[in-house]
DNA sequence: CTGTTAGCGCCTTCAT
DNA sequence: ATGAAGGCGCTAACAG
């Protein structure tokens, strides 16, 4: 791995000149810089980044804490954000925290030491350490979808949970639907309560109590989809129409529903969320509120940068839109 | 941030003290120690490690290529990639390079200027510009299913997609079919002659040919999938089986084909490859080929780990097993 | 066991 | 326009 000094020797020249060669190539003579290049290439010189970065501070990277990498939703917003990061120069470094609190200290804790420059978390927990709490108080982080518990309000990008599920709602309560089963993800988020209340709003207005034992789930999975399914489907008060708080949770219900002998949605309408590809594949096409992920990743870039920047965030909510997708998981309430 | 020499001054000791503290603990004595510990984090020092890897020359990061991250399978992958990374004290930077060369190009060089110290690539192309390309020689890198093209031999992580194959077409022979379609990924690898070859030698075998205009396809996705089984539907030889070279053109295949009132398996048996999470979820549920995409990954690791520590490879191409899972796409020839 | 010293590779004044 | 020199934060001989 030749240095700059290698390049020195074969020009002729200074650190200084090579150096200024590849920042500012006009303060240098051309005929200089020729020479210079020519050196470069001979040497194959490349300037470590590191030595650079120790300089001005700065590592151009972001890392993305990700709870769970299986999930095709965290991926298209992953996407956005590694689109974004690398047209403004950044890399980014990718944590896989399987939702442990252990493994999101370690991730977040690179911030710290200077690995990286700003934090994205897909999730809601406040990823640092008790440690390094006060530490991280000043670190550009950002939350996508869910929003950071914490003392300090950290930015996010999310999208209006509440009417989405409103929409959900008055979909369903629109096909004359009036019994519902919810199978959710995890109860202890933002989300959760945003989403459980977007749809009990609308049931209230219908005169509907959605009862408790109606509400299962507790798991972003197609497994947790079957299991919430069996539990809905032997309910006294079976569920004409359930609400599933992902696409994976929806696939697993509806496969379960069907092994039941039922059909979807002649006999229980089943709706998602994320409008994750496959879902328009499922037979039936899977009623969805399309998310846009993808979107949601770039925006979490730009806020996190922005605050790298130091520069003030005109906002410290990005609210995304939705869009309701009808397909053909959900219908009319046959009797 | 505080750096180390606030540290010094508030346990009274030099740099050295701290940096063994930090590193070999045992060296240094105990009262020292402790002081130094609270001097730590009562300054909230954390180590730089871009200082640190200037001097030592190792970034402790590994960039992964993948063509595509909308891939389930590449994501699983990717997982066990990120987790025996961790457990090897090296991170993940990722790099989405979406089959471009030019992306592939630059993440590539992430190498080169010391930002990582190897490189896995899940493509078959050579990362590297032509430029790097001599640069490149001594670059710890290893592909994951796919085999790189260029003049030296990088190990590779691959299953032996021959016998996988002939494992299918063993299983759809069996049934009776005799007239088959391929739904082929990228049509330049070694994969898809792989493939190919061993689809074919079971069919020699019964005296079958396979029809270049029952080969299509070109990517691996459900659009592709859609596509090609409209294609091979039209086909004067309606195929009765049909091979797809990914998951996700099975789906797209068997959507398509069951809007054309077609059944699978009972009109057209259809036989993915991957086994990613949603094939045992979709309706019928997919027969297909399981690869440990995981171990895939840790395996993958390991093999440029050995590479970064200059230690010899046992072998260069690691061979990791696969399973053929019989589920309900495939079936017995009606006719 | 601890401190001194000399860099790692690069950037950046400050001179010239 | 270019060079000399100091330093970024940390590590690793080498002394003591």
């Amino acid at each position: 791995m030749s240095t700059i000094k290698k390049v020195c020797q074969l020009a002729g020249v200074s650190t200084a000149t090579v150096s200024r060669t590849l920042k500012n190539p006009d303060m240098v003579n051309e005929k200089t810089r020729e020479r210079i290049f020519k050196a470069i290439a001979e040497a194959g010189y490349r300037p470590n980044v590191l030595a650079s970065s120790i300089k001005t501070g700065r590592s151009n990277s972001l890392v993305v804490l990700v709870p769970n990498l299986s999930n095709p939703f965290f991926l298209k917003i992953i996407q956005g954000i590694e689109q974004a990061a690398q047209e403004n120069g950044y890399s980014v470094l990718l944590g896989d925290t399987q939702g442990e609190a252990k493994r999101e200290n370690e991730y977040a804790s690179m911030v710290l030491s200077n690995r990286a420059d700003g934090l994205i978390h897909l999730d809601h927990s406040f990823p640092f350490s008790k440690n390094d709490e006060t530490l991280a108080e000043n670190v550009p982080m950002v939350s996508v979808c869910e929003r950071i518990v914490s003392n300090k309000k950290y930015p996010v990008v999310e999208l209006d949970n509440y009417s989405a599920c409103r929409a959900l709602a008055n979909h369903l309560t629109s096909y004359g639907h009036k019994r519902f089963g919810v199978i959710a993800g995890q109860k202890e988020s933002q989300i959760y309560r945003d989403r459980l209340s977007g749809i009990k709003s609308v049931l209230q207005e219908e005169g509907i109590t959605l009862e408790d034992s109606l509400v299962v789930g507790g798991e972003y999975s197609m497994e947790a989809g079957e299991i919430g399914a069996r539990e809905l489907l032997s309910n006294i008060n079976r569920p004409t129409a359930i609400f599933c708080f992902n696409d994976d949770i929806a696939i697993g219900a509806i496969h379960e529903i069907k092994k039941h002998g039922l059909r979807v949605p002649d006999d229980i309408s089943v709706v998602g969320f994320d409008n994750i590809k496959v879902s328009a594949y499922i037979d039936p096409p899977l009623t969805t509120i399309d998310q846009p992920a993808y979107d949601m990743g770039r925006k979490a870039v730009e806020v996190v940068l922005q605050q790298i920047k130091k520069k003030p965030l005109q906002r410290d909510r990005e609210i995304v839109q939705f869009s309701l997708l009808e397909r053909e998981s959900s219908g009319q309430l046959k009797m």
